[in-house]
DNA sequence: ACCATTATTTAACTTTTGGTCAATAAGGGC
DNA sequence: GCCCTTATTGACCAAAAGTTAAATAATGGT
C-alpha cells in the first residue's frame, strides 16, 4: 500500500518530459523564497510588461502560481513591490557626494556621473520598469524623476555653469535645463535603443565605447554651454 | 402589439441616462466606419495599450465590440492596422529632400528637418504606439528605424560633414553616428518625457519655445562636431 | 414602396486569468 | 522518530475578454 509515487516521478509525468532535470527542491524559507519570487517578478514583468500573467510568472519557478498568494496578497501587491525593489536598489545616493565632490572638475564629475549612472540605470530590468510604468500610471516614474529634478538636476546645472565661469546664484533657467535634458535625454535614450527597440548598439557591452561616447557627448554639453550661456553676460 | 420600443428608446434605458443626446446613428458606410473604428483604435491603444479590451475600446464609439470582427478578422489584425497606419502616416519623403537641398546650410537643415520631425512624430499616438510596439513585438519600431538609419541618418551624417569641411566619402565611423544619436535621442526624449512620463515641459505647446530648444541643441551639436571630429586631420 | 444587401446587435461560447480554500506534505524541533 | 508548523499544491470559482453565429433592421437601388 505504501507505494504512492514519489514526488519525483509523479512530477517527471506531470511536466511531460519537461525538466526532467529539476530537483524536487520544495519548502524553501518564507524570505528566499520571498526574494525569489520578486527578483523572477522583476525579470518577467520587465519583459511582459505588468499585464503578464501569474501562471507564466511563476512557470519558470517550478512552482504554482497560487504559491504567489502565500506570499503577496494580490497581483497589484507584488507589481507594487516589484515598483518599489527596483526603484529602491538603483537609486544612488553617492552621485549626490560625487556631484558634490570639491576635488574634481565639473566635466570629471559630468563623466564619472554619467558612466556610472549608466551603467546602474540603463539596465533591461529598470529602463523597461520605467517605461512600463510610465506608460500606466507613473507610480515608478513620478518618483525617479523627481529625485532627479531634485537631487540631480540643480546640480548638474551648478557645475555646468562653473564649467562656464558663471555664479550659482541664480535659478536656472528654462533654457539651461532644457539644455541639459538634451544631454540627459540623449544618454537615457542609449537605454532605449538597447532594451526598448531591441538594438545592439556598438559592441554591446564594451564599457569603452559606451565610455567614450559619453565623454564625447558631455565634453560638447558643456563646450557648448559657455557659448551659448555666456553671450552678452559677465 | 405592434407596441415594441423604438431603438432610440430602447437605447436610452439599457445605457441608463447615459448620452442621450446619442443620435441614433446605425449603418455607416463601409469605409467610413473602418476609417472611425481605425481611428478610435489607434487612439484606445495609444493610451492603453494594445492589451486594452475591445469593448472598452468601442464603448466610445457608440457601437458593440462585435461589430469590430466585422471589419477585422481578429484583434491581432486590428492592432496590426493600427501599427500601419500610424506608421504610414508618419513618415515623411519630404524629409529627404529638405536635407538634400542644395539651398540650404547644413544648420538651417538640421534645424527646419528637426522641428518638423518632432511636430510629427513626437505626438501623443505615435510616440506611444512606437514604445508599445517596441515593448512588445518591435513590429513599428523596426521599420521606423531602418528608415530612419537608411534615409536620414546618412544625410544627417553628409549635412554634419559639410558644415566640418570635411569630405563624405568615407563611411560615417561609430563614434560619429554616436555623437548624432546623442542629438537625436535628446530630440525624442522630448517627446518621452511629454507623453509617456506626462511631464509638463515648458510652456506646453508653445512652438517657440521647442524651437529655441532644438536650435539651441542642433547649433551645439555641430559646433562641437567641428573640434570632435576635425582634430589632426585635415 | 418593396426588396435585397449588409451594417449592427443580441446572445452565447470559450479561454484566459486573478483569486480562494481545503488538502497535502516537507522539515525543523522535541 | 514523531509532531506541529506552514510551505505548497490541486481543484475550483467568477469575472474578464476574445470570438462566433444567428437575428435584426438601416439603407440604397429598382
Amino acid at each position: 500500500m505504501s507505494f504512492a509515487l514519489d514526488p519525483i516521478f509523479k512530477n517527471s509525468i506531470a511536466t511531460e518530459v519537461v525538466e526532467i532535470t529539476e530537483p524536487a527542491r520544495r519548502r524553501m524559507s518564507t524570505t528566499d523564497r520571498k526574494r525569489q519570487i520578486l527578483d523572477r517578478a522583476i525579470q518577467y514583468f520587465a519583459k511582459h510588461g505588468i499585464d503578464g500573467q501569474l501562471r507564466n510568472l511563476t512557470k519558470g519557478l517550478g512552482v504554482t502560481h497560487t504559491l504567489l498568494y502565500h506570499y503577496f496578497p494580490t497581483k497589484d501587491a507584488l507589481i507594487k513591490a516589484v515598483y518599489e525593489d527596483v526603484f529602491e536598489s538603483r537609486w544612488k545616493p553617492e552621485w549626490e557626494l560625487l556631484l558634490d565632490d570639491k576635488n574634481l572638475t565639473p566635466e570629471e564629475k559630468l563623466n564619472a556621473f554619467y558612466i556610472d549612472y549608466s551603467n546602474t540605470v540603463l539596465t533591461y530590468d529598470f529602463v523597461r520598469i520605467l517605461i512600463f510604468s510610465g506608460l500606466s500610471d507613473h507610480s515608478i516614474s513620478d518618483r525617479f524623476f523627481e529625485l532627479l529634478r531634485n537631487r540631480l538636476l540643480p546640480r548638474l546645472i551648478r557645475e555646468t555653469r562653473k564649467h562656464c565661469g558663471r555664479s550659482s546664484r541664480s535659478k536656472p533657467s528654462q533654457r539651461e535645463l532644457e539644455f541639459l535634458m538634451g544631454l540627459h535625454g540623449g544618454i537615457f535614450y542609449i537605454g532605449m535603443r538597447r532594451w526598448i527597440y531591441g538594438q545592439a548598439i556598438y559592441d554591446s557591452g564594451n564599457p569603452n565605447t559606451e565610455q567614450e561616447i559619453i565623454q564625447d557627448r558631455i565634453s560638447s554639453y558643456l563646450t557648448s554651454a559657455k557659448t551659448l550661456f555666456n553671450t552678452g553676460k559677465k
